[in-house]
DNA sequence: TTGTAGGCGTTATCAG
DNA sequence: CTGATAACGCCTACAA
């Protein structure tokens, strides 16, 4: 490993000019700079990233904590990150929360213990205090699908209400009226907000929430399965079924499979998230995809802007989910 | 931020005892080590590891180098290093290289500037010539998926030519005879390697390798349709698919249910990865699945007991696939 | 434009 | 068991 000395040496000239070259800032003669250009490459110096950062306290690196590192929405979320960042010559440093308290915690000041200029993360377990006072230390904390008002200028998230209304309206455009729903687990922000954009769709259109077209899943496939065997159970009448995500979807049409339900024809069916295999169940099914990906970019756009002061971004806060209409909706026919 | 020297001062010690305390290798009396102690905990003191790391020129971190930080495959992989890691104390620092010669080879020289203590990467575009030139170097670099017999301790691999016999074999013993074969891209090691274990399969059952059943598709949904498409229009016989992912056996299956093939009555298929919609599809998919997370994590538990010296891992470099048995296949009655 | 020197927060080698 | 003190590799005023 060569050092920064070795090139000065090399090259005859000052650490402090070597250094120069290196961040281009200062102005260094032409003569000067491609002689220690040139000490560099003979030597195949690399410099220290460690050293760089210690000295400057700065480090060019983004520290990113999510809790997972599977799973699709990770997945398109450090990808979105990590794209946004590199064409900017920033790097990545990831790390996990595993959305319990402690870890998410040792996750953020690890990556402040590494001089990340930023952090970017989603995190479920810690407090909002814990984040407002975190961010009055000296390297921010951004957030993602998380909205904290104290510091609502580092928050990128997601309207699930919206995403609800989409999903419930898709199938009132097609003549339904009357619409099942098999909601997640209330506790959760998400599952509540689509719910209660469900309730906005079916008030717009002058219908009723109808109790008994209600059910209570677990975001699973048993969830939907439960979901469907409960209404059909009880004889309501429905020709539509919106599930809250699309592993209850997936569930439901399962079940209305072996109880040869044909599908669209004899019943409706709309999932949420756009996970990949609902392109792979049959039929293809009808949901709303989150723009993660996107988001993720964005996230990196944020610190980019405001750590970096790089001015040429415009940056939305607060994202919106569309509709991918598939095969497992069709019209209304009475 | 607090200091190890505020630490120090305030317990009344010197730098290195508050040094050794942290690190407690060497002996400090338990009054001094509790001042320090107190110290710390009334300061928050958190030591700066970039400090550390430049003055240990060690940092407790392992490089990750991926080709994506989204899909499946790496997703497991890295969490699977990660938790092995984890339970370890030891940090992850992930950084991708798309498939790309350079951003590989910046993403291992990124790695190593970060004082990584070892790198374990997936890598496909840079040649074996680098890899062993680069673990000449002071930090070991660790392959995912890859064999180069130079380096082959530092190799974790996965036997394709099993899980391409698995596969063929697995219908064999159904009582299948004539089986279709849809293949990827044969430049491909991994799909090549497939290919063999199903032509092994068919000898060991004195069963001839048929040309007319064997078709090269492109790993996506698209190859699937098109090898059936080309297997039906020549009307060559056959009972039994096999096709070298589940992307193409997903193509076949929509294929077969466009033209009114009962699946798997008149056709059994098997797929290959056993990527999650595997379990979504109808009839749900009969694949073979990679042991990834186990690979990730006895990727981390070679680098513990290489670069770490723990003594407690026992180490297994060639994975083995198994047979995932689903819906999609069933006993061939003539 | 270039060089000098002090410092970034720790570790590690000496003595004591 | 404890304390000075020199590294670690680089950045950055301040001088020249």
């Amino acid at each position: 490993m060569a050092t920064i000395y070795e090139v000065s040496k090399l090259a005859g000239v000052s650490l402090a000019t070597v250094s120069r070259v290196m961040n281009n800032n200062a102005r260094v003669s032409d003569k000067t700079k491609k002689k220690v250009l040139d000490a560099m490459q003979t030597l195949g110096y690399r410099p220290n990233a460690i050293a760089q950062s210690l000295a400057s306290s700065r480090s060019n690196s983004i520290g990113i904590l999510v809790s997972e590192l599977h799973g699709p929405f990770f997945g398109q979320m450090m990808s979105g990150i990590e794209a946004a960042l590199r064409t900017a010559g920033k790097h990545v440093i990831i790390t996990t929360g595993h959305s319990e308290e402690d870890k998410e915690k040792d996750g953020i000041e690890f990556l402040i213990g590494r001089n990340c200029d930023a952090i970017i993360a989603h995190v479920e377990a810690v407090s909002d205090e814990y984040l407002i006072d975190i961010n009055k230390g000296k390297v921010p904390v951004y957030l993602m699908s998380r909205h904290v008002d104290a510091i609502k200028d580092k928050c990128i998230s997601l309207n699930d209400e919206v995403g609800g209304y989409l999903a419930t309206k898709t199938l009132i455009d097609l003549g339904h009226r009357q619409i099942a729903y098999i909601a997640g687990p209330q506790f959760k922000a998400d599952a509540s907000n689509r719910l209660q954009g469900h309730k906005r769709a079916l008030a717009e259109h002058n219908l009723s929430f109808n109790e008994d077209l209600f059910f209570i899943g677990d975001f699973k496939e048993t969830g939907g399965m439960d979901g469907l065997r409960h209404f059909l159970d009880n004889n309501y009448q429905f020709s539509a079924l919106v599930c809250a995500n699309d592993e209850m979807a997936s569930g439901a049409m399962k079940y209305a499979r072996e109880h040869n339900i044909v599908l669209p024809e004899q019943l409706s069916i709309v999932g949420y998230d756009n996970v990949i295999f609902a392109n792979y169940l049959y039929p293809t099914l009808t949901t709303i995809d989150n723009p993660v990906y996107e988001m993720g970019r964005m996230a990196a756009q944020l610190v980019l802007k405001q750590v970096y002061q790089q001015k040429k971004h415009d940056i939305v806060q607060v994202f919106e989910p569309t509709v991918i209409l598939r095969d497992s909706v069709a019209h209304f026919n009475h």
